[in-house]
DNA sequence: TTGACCCCGTTGCAAGTGCAACAATATGAT
DNA sequence: ATCATATTGTTGCACTTGCAACGGGGTCAA
């Protein structure tokens, strides 16, 4: 394999960027609410629209259906999210945030941002934009 | 949570991006060899160090011990690498590549080049080298 | 040489993940 | 109304993954 470096190759850069951005910021919600990174997603997707079903949140978000099922069980259990039969048509869940899950989302919300903001800090004040709008690029082109 | 969307928050974007990079990559070996991600990274890292040993994988490479350990197993199993005690110290493992590990590796390390040119042409031109040392930057800052 | 200590690779185990099968429900044609 | 078909969410299963414990080696001082 003539001239090929793994650290250098895009693929594997971004997945072990990608692996230290979310443990890195799992660090900071874990311990406190005891929710995992699927979790968190779910819920993050939850507080942008009252009432969900299932299939919105692993087809919006990336996540297995069996993922999205389970994540919610878990935080049904854990008490952040609540969980019903939509009326209109019964083969649907309605998911919707509880207090307490709401109280949660509002609380992690702003450290998502601050989190982020640190990181972003590193690059050089003219690229921020730049790359923000590579990355989009990016996931569009993989679809 | 106000003012957070799930989809614009890098460490989603990252993950997402990251791993259909790696699926879309994956399919065009795993067909053919029979090779997971691991295995295939543990592979690449191994034609640029004719004898390296379990450590050195799992230092290099960013994969648990065990990870190394298991890919190590199945590689040697598919016929892809041979593995020996290193005299000189009897805990270390002496892993290296077989004829049959050289072909794969000298078929797949070209694909790889292709591949992450074919992903990188949608990008401006001006953009590639910027959005690749930006890509740096991020790793050495979260290591 | 012995014993305490450290390092390496493997393995057991629990948790997580993806896939496929499944039951329950809805839809639409006949 | 009935039957075939499609959709939704859950579950079973095999596989992967991360962690911690373990056994086998090495090292160094007493």
């Amino acid at each position: 394999m003539p001239g090929f470096i793994l650290e250098d190759f895009l693929a594997y850069q971004m997945a072990v960027l990608s692996n230290r951005l979310s443990d890195g910021f799992s660090r900071r919600y874990r311990d406190k609410f005891g929710i995992s990174v699927p979790e968190w997603r779910l819920v993050a997707h939850l507080s942008q629209a009252a009432k969900i079903s299932i299939r919105e949140v692993y087809q919006q978000v990336e996540m297995d259906k069996s993922m999205a099922s389970r994540a919610a069980a878990r935080l049904v259990k854990a008490g952040y999210v609540s969980k019903r039969v939509n009326p209109a048509d019964r083969r649907l869940v309605e998911l919707s945030l509880t207090a307490k899950g709401r109280a949660m989302a509002a609380e992690i919300g702003p450290q998502a941002l601050d989190f982020e903001a640190e990181v972003l800090a590193c690059l050089p004040d003219g690229e921020r934009d730049a790359f923000r709008k590579a990355i989009r690029i990016l996931m569009e082109k993989c679809t």
